[in-house]
DNA sequence: CCAAAAGTGTTCGGCTTACACCCATGT
DNA sequence: ACATGGGTGTAAGCCGAACACTTTTGG
């Protein structure tokens, strides 16, 4: 590494790349972390993470991280901030990620050290460095995101009903909505619409299968 | 530097933090810009930053750029967003924030090698990296932040007039809006209130004072 | 008295919210 | 027949957009 004269000289910096993986799982927002095996915080849960590889941008190397952990390539990822404050240590940041699966499509990588595991998002362990916080930010972007964009669609199947998006969007926020309300809402939006089909799932009249207009991000 | 067992090893990297100063000029939104001293983009306009050195925050680094281009100490100062791909080099970072002044209280740091230059946001000329982008991602955060934050505080004075902050706005989203339509929202919005005083500036009606509730940024 | 900017209310349409009943099916 | 979740319409309040005239001053 050269050392030279004005901004030639590149003091030592360490660049890590987190992801705060969400999914839904049973009714209930739940975002992966594994088990620490080293220090600092040995033991703890963490959010996966690992260091900027020189040759590969920031995407790719949070996109890396997520299929490393949950085998999954097509999905929502999008850089949500640059933290220099979570281990404490001068000339380290962490540019900070969250993505979204449906959980349907992911198998947890089986690594006995990490642990890979999905917790209740609002019921999160201590976590190693601040990482809480990062995850509570992933949360307060995803419903913002949730107004204004298609995302949700990386949440679902390719196809589903009502109830069940309606029960996604209220894990999300906590809290129930109107059912008549929240359709008019989507379909309205232009986000969804009815693949003709229906699918019959118990005692009771079969629901109409939907599908997203669009499976790329987009805001309304 | 230290090399070792697995993460124990930092690869070189580079971590820049550059500024998108924003304020309001003639009736204009316009943006800082300097000229650039060495290579690569030689001579090319830029927007300032330079290297996060390894003892300070990335607040502490934009807010120390700020300072020096500006003399600004009291304002607004937000991290946008992380780009990789600015420059072209692989391993190479740069945080990009946005700060929005009061032009009345900058005095431009007097510096010929940059000449540093207000220049309309809307007119630019060609950049330096891809620092094109950069300033259109800070002025559609700030058209953002207009709506639901109280973020225009820190482009204006202590006390102004009604008028006054609707052009600050109009400058901002590059259209006109209706007289008091614009008055009862951001009355009812309580960002600002009366204090009783006028200012006579004219031959013409003298104009209420108004003041920001609070000079902290809120959301509402 | 004239020019110039300051100040002020009302109407309309669209969106969000609240709310209750019938439908289709499996058992 | 009954239990279960699926599906549907309407009324009220709130918010944003459009729109024109009077007021106060300086010259």
């Amino acid at each position: 590494m050269p050392a030279g004269r004005g901004e030639g000289y590149y003091p030592p910096m360490r660049i890590s790349v987190i992801v705060v993986i969400l999914t839904i799982i049973e009714g209930e927002l739940r975002a992966l972390l594994i088990h620490r095996s080293g220090e600092p915080y040995l033991g703890w849960w963490a959010l996966p993470g690992g260091l900027l590889l020189p040759s590969e941008s920031l995407a790719d190397a949070a996109a890396r991280k997520l299929l490393e952990e949950t085998g999954v390539t097509d999905l929502y990822l999008e850089q949500l901030f640059t933290f220099d404050d979570l281990d404490g240590e001068a000339g380290s940041v962490a540019v900070a990620n969250f993505a979204l699966v449906d959980s349907r499509r992911v198998r947890l990588r089986a690594e006995p050290v990490w642990e890979p595991r999905w917790f209740a998002a609002n019921g999160l362990p201590d976590l190693a460095f601040n990482n809480t916080k990062v995850v509570d930010y992933a949360i307060t972007r995803l419903r913002n995101k949730l107004e204004y964009t298609n995302v949700a669609y990386s949440l679902m199947p390719e196809t589903f009903t009502l109830s069940e998006l309606q029960s996604v969007y209220e894990s999300i926020f906590g809290r129930a909505f109107d059912k008549r309300n929240f359709r008019r809402r989507v379909i309205s939006q232009g986000i969804i619409r009815p693949t003709g089909r229906t699918i019959a799932r118990g005692a009771h009249r079969p629901a109409e299968l939907y599908e997203f207009t669009s499976r790329q991000p987009m805001a309304l």
